[in-house]
DNA sequence: CAATAAGCGGACCGAGCGGTCAACTTGTTA
DNA sequence: TAACAAGTTGACCGCTCGGTCCGCTTATTG
């Protein structure tokens, strides 16, 4: 009905180099990341990124979407994995690998946000539970965990290990691991509190 | 040398006061809390607050030493319980509560602390290597982590439980209990990196 | 009860933020 | 290539923040 269905060659251009900037940005310096410094980053002026994400909001959600369907997709395909144990720890290593754990913030006040990012989220969440599915119903992982718990528990390496102030690359890995263990049945103690619902 | 040895009767309430406002603002918003919500907060003008504590990060500075000091004075009583494994739970357990996971970004960017922050951390993790090194000769907890594991390790269930939008106040003990789990010499697989050397 | 200094408060400052806009440039198309 | 719409830009606005400063208040003390 409205919209010009394609972009002019360098507004498209500009406007990969600005998703590119902000999600570089924003994993590095978190949501206080600067309109004008991302726009520097991308080459290009303040209004220009205004142009194209109305808010930073907007420009926010379209970075955080754009992640959450790229993970959604790897998990979708894990969904065939021969071994649904190993299935779920490789989506978990998936998921920690890109340094999301200073935008994951779009976990939290969920009624706020933007219609894109939720949906994107539940179909993430949907996944991920079907994962953790499987993967119980094969005995890699414990009777008592639900899909929730794997959702919240999915970014703690990656901020774990931000804690140290020059973390090799890959120490994210060893806490992993040890969060993984803690999800395994081998000896597991009951759990204290019921698990959320999260959507 | 200088300095006369005691406040004011006045003065020593604000400060007070105002110790208690910044800690309850800084949990709540975490570092984001503006010094004139503290003002407010504590019942004193703004300008009172930059007479006790001449910057933002000084008054951070002084609640974050406070609730470092009360947790390492946990720990050290529990360095005497009968149950090794049962301590360290506690010690876990005590940290999670205090909604600590808000403000304790003091562990990272290390360098840049004031002395005093850095100090009192430095003797909370030597606390909290002394309850892992006998949680663990207790086989209590697996033998590759490490103190400085569990110290990272530390917040993370109240960091995770605070993603659900509404938790229930007890959620993060779930997350511990799992956690913790992962930490139990039971069904332990080997982990993949190195442990860090914070401290 | 003075007299004094320690303490208080809020108007004020400059910096940096998200967001706007009108003048200018440029890709597109007939 | 001419002409127009689409896109770009950086100065600018209003706002909030951390921090300053100086005139006023008040606890303390001989």
């Amino acid at each position: 009905m409205t919209a010009p269905r394609h972009l002019r060659a360098d507004a498209a251009r500009n406007r990969r180099a600005l998703l590119a900037a902000a999600a570089d940005e924003f994993a590095e310096r978190g949501l206080d990341a600067s309109i004008a410094d991302i726009a520097r980053r991308a080459g290009v002026g303040k209004g220009t990124v205004f142009r194209h994400f109305p808010t930073k909001d907007d420009l926010l959600a379209a970075v955080v979407v754009d992640r959450i369907d790229a993970l959604t997709a790897v998990g979708e395909q894990l969904l065939d994995a021969a071994d649904p144990g190993a299935a779920l720890l490789e989506f978990l290593t998936v998921a920690a690998r890109q340094r999301q754990q200073r935008d994951l913030s779009f976990l939290q006040g969920a009624s706020e946000l933007p219609a894109e990012v939720t949906a994107a989220r539940t179909r993430m969440f949907q996944t991920v539970h079907r994962l953790v599915d499987r993967a119980r119903e094969h005995g890699a992982v414990r009777a008592d965990v639900t899909g929730a718990d794997v959702v919240l528990l999915m970014c703690a390496p990656g901020h774990v290990s931000s804690y140290v102030p020059d973390a090799p690359p890959d120490l994210w890995q060893r806490y992993l691991a040890i969060i993984f263990d803690g999800l395994r049945p081998e000896g597991a103690h009951p759990l204290p509190h019921p698990p959320p619902s999260v959507v």
